[in-house]
Parts: C-alpha cells; structure tokens; sequence
DNA sequence: TAATTTATTTCGATTGTCAAACTATCTCAA
DNA sequence: TTGAGATAGTTTGACAATCGAAATAAATTA
C-alpha cells in the first residue's frame, strides 16, 4: 500500500513537471514551426486570430476581439495588418453599417488548414498506440482540465 | 467494430478541440489569476522567468535568456525591471566577473511557490478522482506529447 | 602583451498594446 | 419624424517588450 501511494506520488510530480514545460514551451514551439513553414509572415497570434475567424462563423471585429482578448482598437490593428498581407478580408455588414464582418481569403483558409493539422498532430502523438480505453481516459483528463479552467475564469 | 471506430474517431476529436482550447487560453487565463493575486506586479513571462531563475540553480543571465528563449539584451531589461520590483537579485560571479549569476530574493521565492502551487492545482484536476492506473494512463500520454514537441524542437 | 573570445549592457528602431477621443450608424421615445 | 443616447469601429498618442548592432569589460589564447 505504501508502494502504491509511493508510485502515485511520483506518476503526479511526473505529470506536473511535464505538464509546466509543455505550457511554458509550447507557444514559442509553435511559434517556431510557423517561422519554419511557408506561412513565415505571421505570428501566433495572428494564427489565433484567424483561428477565431475561421471556426466561429461570420463573426463580427469586436466578437473575434472578445474571444481573443483584445481590446477594439487592437483588433482594428491587428485586421489592418492580416488584410495588408492577404489572410483576412474586411467588409461592411448590409445590415448593420456600422460592422465589420470578418472572412478569410483563400490565402487565409489554407494557412488554417494547416495550423490545424499542426495540433491534429499534437494530439495524434498524445494518444499514440493507446487502446480506445486509454485515449477516452486521456479524454476524461483533458475535460477535468477544461472544466477547472472554466470554473477559474467565472469565479 | 464500425461503432467502436467512431468512438474512437469522437474521442479524438473532443480531445483535439478542447487541447486546441487549453492551449490558446491557458496563457492569459494564467495571466488573470496571477493580476487577481497578491503578487499584480509581474506579468506571466514575468514568472516565467522566475521559474527559469528557481528551478535551475545559480544560472547566469546568458542561460536564463536560453531557457526562456529571449535576447541577451532583453534578458537585461526583464532583469532590470524584477531587480527594481525586488524579486530577483543579480550579483557578479567572483570566479569570471563578466558573468551576472542570479537569484530570487524572499519575495521571488513566495511568489515562485505559489505559482506552483496553481500548476500543482492544474494537474490535480487533471486527474481528478482518477484510479492510480489511469493517473499513469494519463501520464503516458503527457509524456508522449513531450516526446513529440522534443522532437519537433530538434529536428 | 596583443589579439580574440565571451558575457553583459546600452542604444535606437520596431511592434503590440491600451485608453481616450472621434466618426458613422443605429435605436427609441417624445 | 427627429434628436439624444447607444453602439461598432477607427484614429491617435503613449508606453512596454523586444530585437540587432555597437559598446564595454573581463577572460583566454597565441
């Protein structure tokens, strides 16, 4: 019994300092790997922004700025500047002339596409050789997370 | 067999979307707990380069720099600014007297323990109510992930 | 001892961010 | 219908972080 808990400590510290590097390191990681491939002149968080066109369909420059945490007038600089390099397009809602609703040029769907398979790989390797059993366990842990980091934004 | 495919298929996905999630939030979400603690002074890179001062010892400037992947130069001016806000404390090495060692002063070390004890909180969720054989599932897959990103980093 | 290498700092330029002021448009109540 | 506020986005000015190049200082090598 001692044994047991002896090893759960350990299985714990071990999750918890890979863990703190993957957080720490993965953003400049990814930052590299973009540096390294076709699309070298955009950042991360250019990336994130056009992640935020893309998956939340037709979405207002002030929606995309809340889910990104920017304020206006940085979204407004950060779009000029997607649009300066042909990612994003701009244009004037009909309905509501006062909106800018947000798309991504072809340029800007492809460079997603394979942002995507980036974290499609990620995760591939996360659960790799794992039996179905195993990865819905993965699947529990990641959801545990998530939910301990929503409970923390509401609180 | 088909359905267990999909099961496996729906797994992979939800993983994938909320890793996607975590990985895009977990930063500022970081940054908003620690402006809503004790210690509203510092930024998360700020921390970051705490952490990197803590956990390897006695490092000089040059290899923090290396750690957290800044300029030397920069790595002057974040120094500077820890220094002045009395967290981190610089002294010449008496051996090779170009080189700054550096070291947390009491409040570094306060505000570096609780910043581990919020990643300590991250990874108990994580695994929350998990048995000891899940927890080391779960920790395969941390370590997979790893491995991967360690690759990616040298190939 | 002179030349070279190494560790850090200083300097100037660039960029990302914000708050405040501004413009255009919409909404609603008198 | 109209005019007072509300709303969406932009412009502007200031500030922080970052970088590369040059400067400084100390150690090492030839």
């Amino acid at each position: 019994m001692k044994k047991m808990n002896e090893a759960i400590t350990t299985d714990f510290e071990q999750i918890n300092t890979e863990l703190v590097g993957v957080f720490n390191n993965v953003m400049w990681i990814e930052e590299a790997a973009l540096k390294r491939s076709y699309f070298s002149d955009i950042t991360l968080k250019d990336m994130h922004t056009i992640e935020a066109i893309s998956m939340y369909d037709e979405k207002s420059a002030s929606q995309v700025a809340k889910i990104i945490h920017l304020t206006p007038s940085s979204m407004t600089a950060a779009i000029d500047k997607l649009v300066e390099k042909g990612y994003v397009e701009r244009r004037r809602s009909s309905k509501d002339r006062r909106v800018v609703r947000l798309g991504l040029t072809h340029k800007g769907r492809v460079v997603y596409r394979a942002h995507q398979e980036f974290h499609r790989d990620l995760t591939h390797n996360l659960v790799k050789n794992m039996s179905p059993k195993d990865v819905s366990i993965v699947k529990q842990a990641i959801h545990n997370l998530v939910s301990y980091l929503a409970q923390i934004i509401n609180q």
